[in-house]
DNA sequence: CGCCCGATGTGCT
DNA sequence: GCACATCGGGCGT
């Protein structure tokens, strides 16, 4: 298992399993700010400081892809949880979801923003926005439907003392169009 | 900092 | 066919 940290019996950091991802949306969005995206590209691991998240749930939530009911595009959104969603925008940029809650129930955390880290945990590179995230860490189309739980290629690792960090709600970015569901502070970020 | 607009997959008509 | 989209870079203030 890539990246698990054993010190004395006491497990430092693990790979997020599915039921870390079948709570309830808000509460993984944030519970995700300060866990380490992983990616292995060519057998070189890359990790990202997550920094920024936010939450899309339910058929009830106009900003919600699901809110225009199961399509090809967001039936992985109706799946299991744990699994990435990824979907383009604008012809151009591919958006990195993980798929939360119980199964059947449609929603997502949508990763907007990680600090790419080395191994001495120092900034190489900020990945300020979804689009660039995904870019990257050459994160594509053949990441739908991608098993986050396995710890392969695409992962999610617990974060350490990330919970002593104030998180800044605002509202989510980009959905003016969804009426009263755009004022719901559902953007998450690490200050 | 704010505005503009490319570039194209997706879902509806 | 066509409107619209979970954005980001570039340029002007």
């Amino acid at each position: 298992m890539p990246g698990i940290i054993y010190l004395s019996q006491i497990k430092l950091s693990s790979i997020l399993n599915q039921e870390f991802f079948s709570g309830y949306t808000p509460k993984v969005a944030k519970n995700l700010l300060g866990c380490f995206l992983m990616r292995e590209v060519d057998g070189k691991i890359y990790k990202g400081l997550i920094t920024e998240t936010e939450c899309y749930r339910g058929r009830h939530d106009l900003a919600c892809h699901a809110a225009k009911g199961k399509t090809e595009r967001t039936k992985v959104m109706f799946g299991e949880p744990g699994r990435a969603y990824v979907y383009l925008v604008y012809g151009v940029h591919w958006m990195l979801n993980a798929v939360t809650e119980a199964e059947g129930y449609p929603a997502a955390v949508l990763i907007r923003g990680a600090e790419l880290r080395d191994a001495q945990n120092e900034i190489v590179k900020k990945l300020d926005g979804p689009g660039k995230l995904t870019r990257g860490l050459k994160i594509g189309r053949s990441f739908n439907e991608w098993d986050l739980t396995a710890g392969e290629k695409l992962w999610i690792e617990g974060g350490g003392d990330f919970k002593k960090r104030k998180i800044i709600k605002k509202p989510r970015v980009g959905v003016d169009y969804a009426r009263h569901c755009k004022n719901w502070k559902w953007n998450f970020r690490l200050r």
